[in-house]
DNA sequence: CACCTTTTAAGTAGTAATACTTAGTAAAAT
DNA sequence: ATTTTACTAAGTATTACTACTTAAAAGGTG
C-alpha cells in the first residue's frame, strides 16, 4: 500500500466519482484514498489525507475548481493537481495552469490518457491532453482568423452571459451576483463589444455556434 | 355479529364480488351481509339492509356508481361509501368525492389496502389509495413542465422566434416578413405567453432544452 | 513602482422589448 | 351556420436593454 500513488477526487458527479475511483484502482500503482463534491470538501481532505495527486473538475458547485486549486497550491506547492473538465477549451487550460495545476484533461480523455497524466506529473512534468493540444495547434496554424474567442470573455462576463441565457434581466442578475445594476449593464455592454453583436441573443447564439458551450 | 361492520358488496362481477366477500370475511371486525350487481340493486339493498360500508364499482350497467353513490347519499347521507375502479383515474377518484363518496380504491390494491380504506372510512376520514395518490403528487410534479409545448406555437410564431434567435429585432423581423413592427411585437407577446416565459432569450433556451431545434 | 486587466458603478440618452387591450379579416373546424 | 384559430395591427404604458463616457479600487505582471 505504502508505495501507491494516492489519489483524490473531486467532481460533483457521484457517477463520474465513482467510475474514475473504479477504472484507477484497477492499476497496481493507484490507490483512490477519498472523494469529493465540492471545491471546499476538496481543501479539507487534502489538508487531512495528504494525496499525492488530486484529479479536479473546474465546474463544481460552492468552490470551483480554480479557487481551489489556487488555496490549495498556496497551502500544499508539492501536491500535484490534475484539472479535468468537459470543456475542450485552452484558455481554460492556460487559466489552470496559472494558478498552479501541474496537469488538465477533459472529461473525453481515456483512461490510459488519465493514467498517463499522473504518471507525467508525478515525474514532475506537465501534462496536457491531446484534445487540448490538438486545438491549440490548429488554432495556431489557423491563426487570425477566429475572432470570436471565449478567452475574450472574463468570467464575470460568463457568470452574466449564462445568466441571460436563463431568461434573467439585468435586476435579476444584480441580486444574484450582488452588484449594481448598472454594473451587469457594463458587463452586457462589454459583452456585445467583444462579440461584435447588436444584442445579447444574438450574442448565445453566435457562441454555441462557435460551440462555446455556456 | 353485532359490533361488527356491516357491508354490502356492489360489483357486476360475481367473481369479484365473491372474491372480496371471501376476504373480508376473514377478518373478524367484517361481516359482508349483501352482494348486488347493478346500481339500481344496490339502492335497494342498501335501503333494506342498512349497511355501514358500500363498496361500489364505478362501472356496473343500468345504473353506474357515479349515480347510485348520488341518490344513496341523498337518502342516506351516513352510509359510508368507497368506490371501486379498474382505472386508476385521478379525475374518477375526484368526480366520486365531489358526489359524496368516502373513499377510492382501485381493483389492483390489496386486501390490506381495501381493509384500511374501511376502517378509515368508518373512522370518519376519507380514503385514496396509494396508486391514485402517486399518480396525482406524480402529475402534480410534473405539471408546470407540460404546460410548453412547441405545438403551441403558429408558424409565424415559428418564423419570429427563429428570427429572434438569429439576433434580428422586431424593426428588422418587420421588413423581412413584410408586416408592420406592431405584429411582429404581437407575436413576440404571443410567444412569451404561450411559453410562460419573461424574455426571448429565456424562451429560446426553454425550447432549447425540450430538444426544439429552431 | 508603474502598467494592465478586471470588476465595480455612476451619468446620460436613445432604442427596443414587454404587457396588456381591442379589433378586423380570412380560413378552418365544429 | 356558428365558433374557433391565425394573422394582422393599432393604442398605451412601463420596463429593459443598448450605447456610450468616465472613473475608482483590486489584482497580478514586468
Amino acid at each position: 500500500m505504502d508505495n501507491k500513488i494516492k489519489i483524490l477526487i473531486a467532481d460533483d458527479h457521484k457517477l463520474i466519482r465513482e467510475t474514475w475511483t473504479f477504472l484507477l484502482n484497477l492499476d497496481e500503482r493507484f490507490s483512490v484514498i477519498g472523494e469529493c463534491k465540492d471545491g471546499n470538501e476538496c481543501i479539507e481532505k487534502t489538508l487531512q489525507m495528504l494525496p499525492d495527486v488530486i484529479l479536479m473538475d473546474i465546474n463544481m458547485p460552492d468552490l470551483n475548481g480554480f479557487e481551489a486549486t489556487k488555496e490549495i497550491k498556496s497551502k500544499m506547492p508539492l501536491v500535484k493537481i490534475i484539472g479535468i473538465s468537459m470543456h475542450a477549451l485552452p484558455a481554460y487550460a492556460k487559466k489552470l495552469m496559472n494558478l498552479g495545476a501541474n496537469g488538465y484533461v477533459t472529461k473525453n480523455s481515456s483512461r490510459d490518457e488519465m493514467i498517463n497524466a499522473i504518471i507525467t506529473v508525478m515525474n514532475g512534468k506537465r501534462y496536457i491532453c491531446e484534445e487540448i493540444k490538438e486545438i491549440i495547434i490548429e488554432q495556431d496554424l489557423t491563426d487570425d482568423t477566429e475572432k470570436i474567442n471565449i478567452g475574450q470573455l472574463t468570467d464575470k462576463e460568463l457568470s452574466v452571459i449564462k445568466g441571460i441565457k436563463q431568461g434573467l434581466s439585468s435586476k435579476e442578475l444584480a441580486v444574484k451576483l450582488n452588484v449594481s445594476v448598472k454594473t451587469i449593464e457594463t458587463h452586457r455592454y462589454n459583452i456585445l463589444k467583444k462579440l461584435n453583436q447588436k444584442n445579447t441573443t444574438a450574442a448565445i447564439n453566435i457562441l454555441h455556434e462557435k460551440g462555446v458551450d455556456i
